[in-house]
DNA sequence: CACCCGCATGAAATCGTTTACATGTTCACG
DNA sequence: CGTGAACATGTAAACGATTTCATGCGGGTG
């Protein structure tokens, strides 16, 4: 049953050349002669051999795989990140391992572990390490080994890949300046996560250059998760002085929020107008179609693989140490925004 | 910078033992004395040990990983299964690796490659994998090491775990019939795949017990996606006789249907009822909140993953080739269902 | 004609584990 | 007190590739 393995030795008894010749047909065909490669070709098919990569690692210190650090799997929002990175590392002989963080669940070690001795490179979508793994990896010599997409850590060396998420927010923002809206909310992520901090900066630099009222209780703490959208709805619903817009920081709180007030009477857009952020495939297809900012992830998956690439093929493709990729977004504007309620409340 | 590795040797050398012990230490620490286990692991803490899998992997003739076989990884329905099995291999030693086989983009042989050097087994999502393809799994000796979850291929050896599809859609009918529909439509999935099969399958034959009538058009093709779902409903649109629900083969098809029969003035659910299959996160949300099929995915994605350990193991529990373990579903009754309107045109 | 260089190839060391087998010690039992 | 089982540990042979270094050959050059 289980077919005996075929060896390169195996192969190169077929060719009648040495298991060298074999291995050098594989990687450098063009150092051997005409006749020889051929003849290890046709062996190699006849024989059906196929590279134990174990093997080829173990002698090559290294493990041809990467691994991908994900906040959360189970969000929809990573899938097409994952794609663009996939995509990218199919051409390659590099696997792509995929782990879920669960938040934190990063066990202490676990990282470590993976990062030293499983994996070649590590990019990560989860900004939010805990600081002694940071050091760990970093004091590993994983240093350049790892980069960051979408989310990062502040204050790290590492490269990342990322948004304009400022700009993003600043969109959003003159759009709804221009439909009319001055009371504008913002619904944010989590404290501890740096996409929260440059939305909300974006978003508040934007409100005070033009001149918006701003009220404490028109940010209103989320996690980017549609129950944290469905939260916020009550908030707002029980607010003295509502505002006549809200810019989520993303698409799935706006459902949240959206699906809550809906429920509740408040209709979007006419009542309240709400922008997303990220439009994932779904909010197309939302009632009421979301407005909301566009982030490329493919292309940002895909950017950050090619980055992690180029880090390890050693080649001299290694600038800036700390450099920062910058993917554009833009504003796709649809049925969730209107101009303001003329009577406002 | 490169900190030089640090092998069994070095620790065997600290602790003042062989490498057989080190490697026993690690793997049946009870077959050690008390304290050259104490020993053992001191240096190994001392030295800063981490095992080196390709060595490992190669000695132990295995990859010490899995490969998740994803038809689209952008589609946030197998995030969830994806979540499930990650989940069960975290606790062990294997890796999860990933990869979309972007509906056929499996490669001749690429499959087959990593199927015998890269993994020690497959789950796959994918149940429309080329014939030769399985052929050649099947071949190769990579048979018992190889299940489906979700999806399946019909007629092939390989266990799989999957919701109990036929009853799923029976459900959906059951409980339109019960609102009073009477004219209820299908949208189903692509015809290669053997969840439309399934499905269509329950629907038709709840639809004969019920004694409801038949119409052709009533049954849509579709493909699962946001844009079939849309498709469908301009095909419904200028039906001469419209049904007064329908059931979805996926709550993206209905979300696409949903939208787009809203933005023609079609009403859901008082002028149309639609039922969804999955029940992704989302459903809950949509607005209306979407009547569906639940499928316990993260359930489904661990079973896979515990049946895959099974055989992995090589342990006795390999009963039946060709098992089929069914995760049962259930009817999530919400907004987007309600007796038909009274007047039928 | 002697020399050297480049080229294609082969022999053998090496990567870091695991494990079959050998060794030595202890202890129970007749 | 001799024998052998049970146990703890060590020795060394794999696992299957890559790559350094050596070798032999042919041809251009002074």
């Amino acid at each position: 049953m289980a077919l005996k393995t075929v060896r390169i030795q195996d192969v190169a008894q077929a060719a009648r050349v040495s298991t060298a010749t074999v291995s050098r047909a594989l990687s450098t065909p063009e150092k051997l002669s005409e006749e020889t490669r051929k003849a290890v070709f046709d062996a190699i098919r006849s024989t059906g051999y196929r590279v134990n990569h174990a093997a080829r690692n173990l002698r090559m210190q290294r493990t041809g795989a990467v691994l991908i650090l994900v906040p959360n799997l189970s969000n929809p929002f990573f899938s097409q990140i994952l794609a663009g990175i996939s995509g990218v590392f199919m051409e390659t002989d590099y696997s792509v391992l995929i782990a879920d963080t669960h938040g934190r669940a990063a066990d202490d070690n676990r990282l470590g572990d993976y990062a030293l001795t499983r994996v070649d490179g590590i990019i990560s979508l989860d900004g939010a390490l805990p600081a002694e793994t940071m050091q760990e990896v970093a004091g590993q010599g994983a240093a350049d080994r790892m980069i960051f997409a979408c989310e990062w850590v502040q204050d790290t060396p590492l490269p990342s890949v990322r948004s304009d998420n400022v700009e993003g927010a600043r969109l959003a923002i003159r759009h709804l300046h221009g439909l009319g809206h001055r009371n504008i909310a913002h619904i944010t992520g989590p404290e501890d996560n740096v996409l929260t901090h440059a939305r909300r900066q974006g978003m508040l630099e934007e409100r005070t250059r033009l001149n918006l009222p701003a009220r404490d209780d028109w940010i209103i703490r989320g996690d980017f998760s549609l129950e944290s959208g469905r939260e916020a709805a009550h908030r707002i619903l029980t607010m003295d002085q509502r505002p006549t817009a809200v810019f989520c920081c993303s698409d799935q709180v706006a459902f949240g929020l959206i699906s809550t007030l809906t429920a509740h009477g408040v209709r979007v857009p006419q009542d309240l107008s709400v922008v997303g952020f990220d439009d994932i495939e779904l909010s197309e297809y939302y009632v009421p179609a979301l407005t909301t900012i566009r982030q490329f992830r493919r292309k940002l998956g895909a950017r950050a693989a090619r980055l992690l690439l180029d880090r390890l093929g050693g080649g001299p493709a290694t600038p800036v140490p700390g450099e920062v990729l910058t993917v554009e977004v833009e504003l796709v504007i649809r049925d969730s925004t209107a101009p303001p309620p003329p009577l406002a409340p």
